[in-house]
DNA sequence: GGCCAATTGACTTTCTTTGACCAACTGGAT
DNA sequence: ATCCAGTTGGTCAAAGAAAGTCAATTGGCC
């Protein structure tokens, strides 16, 4: 057995259906399986991401911690195959939008939410100096990030509260 | 725990809802928590900011004083004022979140747009590979044009439907 | 042998804590 | 009114404590 797999099982293992979340810190982990901390960092990177369902939070410093949240999704199947088929490692803005309005239209996002999807994945929002190329990868990481934290939502819990006065 | 967490929380426990101002000592508060007294100044800087929704006066000499008050905006200005003067042409995803977060407490946005808004300038969102000051103006420009989207809408309407089912 | 995953370690970045030194008030003595 | 001693709080840099990054190596498997 891998070093590797050792420690994705172990912190599988951590990680029941009552304990969604587990903190712990790196050095005390590589310490445990005698290995380099940045062997913890590799694992995290390969076995954890987001893909995967998995959260990563971290601070470094006196008191630093890593914590691995499993993402429960309460969100609709349909918003997942989207992510995953629809989306991919590119997209353009045009599909992204249509993409978008969609989701307005089953109901998915609210009109609100969805004019923030759009603002974040446009073209002007976008416009560092890049490649053509990579614009649309970034755009469809920032959309499937944002889209993931639609999932991870309870939507019954997304009404608005009073709308603020214009002044 | 970390210390400055320790001091954070004993300060925000004194600031309750109607109480949204309190003095105190600074080299009482330290001698209580056993610290240098410039620590008190730290937890001031790191977790009682401006963008965290508070504000420092203080004393010095015989008498002297910090009093920590949380200030309250009004509505749409406080966007405006992001937009316009804070987020600037690069921001932090800590400076970021710390935003987000003042947004959601003076009900500017939701709580679940407010997830989507952290999303999209997180940085494992923006990890395309690019260099890190170039990633903060890409979270800049997204940020500032989510918010922009934000002050066209017309709040009122955000409700969200009906959750969507759980299949 | 070539390729890809795994492993390591040197170097970097971030966050915390402390201490030495500085600046601003207060009140009394002159 | 001035000056001085004492009393606070402020600043800043250095040290310490984690975690992150990245490139070079290693080890299996076709």
């Amino acid at each position: 057995m891998r070093l590797s797999d050792s420690i994705e099982s172990f912190i599988k293992t951590m990680l029941t259906q009552e304990e969604p979340e587990v903190e712990l810190k790196r050095n005390e982990l590589a310490e445990y399986f005698k290995c380099a901390p940045s062997q913890i960092n590799y694992v995290l990177a390969t076995r954890f991401t987001l893909d995967d369902g998995y959260v990563i939070e971290s601070r470094r410093g006196g008191g630093g911690y890593i914590r691995i949240v499993r993402v429960v999704y309460s969100g609709s199947q349909r918003l997942q195959y989207l992510i995953r088929e629809r989306i991919g490692d590119a997209i353009t803005e045009a599909e992204a939008v249509r993409l978008i309005g969609q989701l307005e239209e089953q109901k998915l996002v609210t009109a609100c939410e969805g004019s923030i999807l759009r603002a974040a994945v446009s073209d002007t929002a976008l416009s560092v100096p890049m490649p053509e190329a990579m614009k649309r990868a970034q755009r469809a990481k920032i959309l499937r990030a944002m889209l993931t934290a639609v999932t991870r939502q309870n939507r019954s819990e997304c009404q608005g509260e009073a709308a603020p006065s214009m002044t």
